[in-house]
RNA sequence: GCCGAUAUAGCUCAAUUUGGCAGAGCAAUUGACUUGUAAUCAAUAGGUUGUCAGUUCGAUUCUGACUAUCGGCUCCA
């Protein structure tokens, strides 16, 4: 969070954090403070402790001396330095706190040059401020110490990890609970847990493995009804699809540089003995590779580009245990994928294409809560990025020259590019508020070096062509993933796995319900007929808690008539239409993938 | 992988504080009821309390290790 986008809220938050430092340090006395900054639903602070465990009876305790804190109103004095006497400053004022010191070097090396100080009561930190004018000020029930997380210093591996202490913060008591109320909501929409209320999937950790999905039926109809529409505004954009292997060579990934840059992201190789040398199998990460030698399989005249190869393409990668998560992070999924092989003169009218038709599967979602991240390559661990830094710059360049075109706003996620190029990510939140890449776009002018593809140009010379990677629709299980949180579990009846549920109001309306369902059937409706032995409010409620959208309640009038009664999910107003109305409108709803009700969108 | 939390019936949750035959609702099965817009009644079945060790006469409860899940860090679609 920044101070302008709420200046009295950013002043509490980060005076909260002082306060929570002040309360740890009275019990911890030996704690040294790593940064504590207010964030999108409060602030934390890191601490190292050295030896000591904390656990959730600590923060019990923080918050008892927190309040204690608040009701001492301490005033926050402000102190100033320069770049020329804040080392001797803090080595006199905080003696014992290494990371302010190694913080203070590394701001002075970016040529930060004034440096300040707030103390309140006893605790003093370096911080730019700013503050509330003393802790009375702080609302003493509008926070809440949240959870314990190991973070790792200046936010790399490589470094000690210290222990952070989340807190969340607002204004008031009220939103506070309001939040805690939405959080309880969201819980409620886990994907996670609609996933098993309405059969989409099951893990079996011990018996096939974690983050391998296995796929229930009703899962499968979403899946397949997605891959259908990918398949058909795929043909209309002029794409050809392909099929891979699952398995490949170990040279494969020589070539690709995946290996061995992307080793620890794969599954371990399987070893065929041979007689002079072993053969690896790797399980493939990407799809990418199999496609380029797909392109190069044959020659290319510069009149076939661009070239769009698609593939729903199943990739397996060995994602590190803590990083797994529900249908967001798999170590097996099925990829929305496609390359796109073009001149560079082509690069911007496909660039746009490509996002027309991005807009055109969000508008059939009714997806519209996103952001466009630009990701490039990162200061850091350059070695990360592969590739010529003119090839990077010239990429980059493009990326965002196109977008200004769009009028697309977007910012900039540096270390965030793909080892072989920049890529536009479009970033959703899930319920919980936290953020994911979904849709993909990647510019790429390393492969087609790196697999020596080529056409022919006007000329008659062999040129390279750049590579557009694109994913629109993510993986199936991370989409999916969305969809079922945005949605609720309740899907548009085009992709709804029961589309239509007949409920008969009495036994001697079975015959018309079979009949109706025979002739919903034969037009590939998926549809079931509820005969249980349920009371007649049962049975709405039953398949009103499945989130079916269609109901069709047939009594004694509706047989006579020839007719049905339609009751659509989280629509009170009932429609009374005759049997072949029925069946006309829903075919052509099913057809136009129309979808009657407003996704939820991250409520985080 | 690391930090913290959690693990009881298919699901949601009790009991364990002080070690002594594990309990409810929903779902399931069976029977009766055939119902006009969100829970009909009754009966039955369902568990090596995540796994493996340890302490103990006795462990679901105490200890330890492991596994998995959740929230973070890192990594990523």
């Amino acid at each position: 969070m920044e101070h302008k986008d709420n200046p009295k809220l950013y002043e509490i938050r980060h005076s909260l954090a002082h306060v929570l430092a002040q309360a740890v340090q009275k019990k911890y006395p030996d704690v040294k403070l790593g940064f504590g900054p207010p964030v999108e639903t409060g602030f934390y602070y890191d601490f190292d402790f050295g030896d000591v465990q904390i656990n959730e009876k600590d923060l019990k305790d923080f918050t008892k001396q927190m309040k204690k804190i608040i009701n001492q109103k301490q005033e926050f004095v402000r102190s100033e330095y320069t770049a020329d006497n804040v080392e001797e400053a803090i080595a006199d004022i905080l003696p014992n706190e290494t990371y302010k010191h190694e913080n203070i070097r590394n701001l002075k090396e970016r040529g930060v040059k004034d440096f300040t100080f707030y103390q309140n009561g006893p605790f003093i930190d370096l911080c730019e401020g700013l503050h509330v004018a003393h802790t009375g000020e702080l609302p003493i029930k509008g926070f809440k110490l949240d959870s314990i997380a190991g973070a790792y210093w200046l936010g790399s591996e490589k470094n000690k990890q210290l222990t952070r202490i989340y807190g969340l913060a607002f204004e008031t008591n009220e939103e506070l609970r309001s939040y805690l109320e939405r959080r309880q909501m969201a819980e409620k929409f886990d994907h996670k847990k609609l996933g098993k209320e309405l059969g989409i999937f099951h893990v079996e950790p011990d018996l096939v493995g974690k983050g391998l999905i296995l796929w229930l039926p009703n899962g499968t109809v979403i899946r397949d009804e997605i891959e259908k529409y990918a398949k058909e505004i795929e043909f209309r954009y002029g794409y050809k699809r392909v099929h891979t292997p699952h398995l490949t060579k170990a040279e494969l990934y020589h070539t690709s540089q995946h290996l061995p840059a992307y080793e620890e992201s794969m599954y371990p190789p399987m070893v065929l003995p041979d007689e002079d040398s072993d053969t690896k199998y790797y399980l493939k990460p990407m799809n990418c590779p199999h496609h380029h030698l797909i392109y190069g399989s044959q020659q290319h005249s510069y009149r076939d580009l661009p070239m769009r190869l698609a593939e729903y393409g199943t990739c397996y990668r060995f994602e590190r245990s803590g990083e797994l998560s529900g249908l967001i992070r798999v170590r097996c999924m099925t990829m929305n994928d496609a390359h796109i092989y073009l001149r560079l003169d082509q690069f911007e009218e496909e660039f746009k294409r490509t996002i027309q038709m991005y807009q055109e599967l969000y508008d059939t979602f009714k997806l519209s809560e996103y952001s466009f991240r630009l990701s490039v390559r990162g200061k850091e661990n350059s070695e990360k990025f592969k590739g010529d830094a003119a090839m990077w710059d010239k990429a980059e360049k493009l990326l965002a020259k196109v977008m200004d075109e769009l009028g697309l706003d977007y910012f900039v996620g540096e270390g965030e590019g793909a080892f072989y190029g920049p890529k536009i990510d479009i970033q959703f939140k899930n319920l919980m508020g936290r953020e994911e890449t979904v849709s993909t776009i990647q510019v790429d002018f390393l492969s087609a070096q790196n697999f020596g593809l080529t056409f022919i140009n006007e000329e008659g010379k062999e040129e390279v062509p750049v590579i557009i990677h694109r994913a629109p629709l993510s993986t199936h299980e991370r989409f999916i993933s969305f969809l079922l949180e945005y949605y609720g579990g309740a899907f548009p009846t085009w992709c709804s796995p029961i589309q239509v549920s007949i409920i008969p109001v009495a036994e001697d309306c079975y015959a018309y319900a079979d009949a109706l369902a025979a002739e919903l059937t034969s037009d590939f409706m998926r549809v079931k007929v509820d005969k249980s032995s349920n009371s007649f409010n049962k049975k709405i409620r039953n398949n009103t808690v499945q989130k079916i959208p269609n109901m069709l309640i047939i009594g004694a009038k509706e047989v006579e008539e020839e007719s049905v009664t339609l009751r659509r999910y989280g629509i009170k107003e009932q429609e009374y239409l005759s049997r072949a109305d029925f069946i006309a409108l829903l075919k052509q709803e099913i057809a136009d993938r129309v979808m009657h009700r407003e996704p939820m969108g991250s409520i985080i």
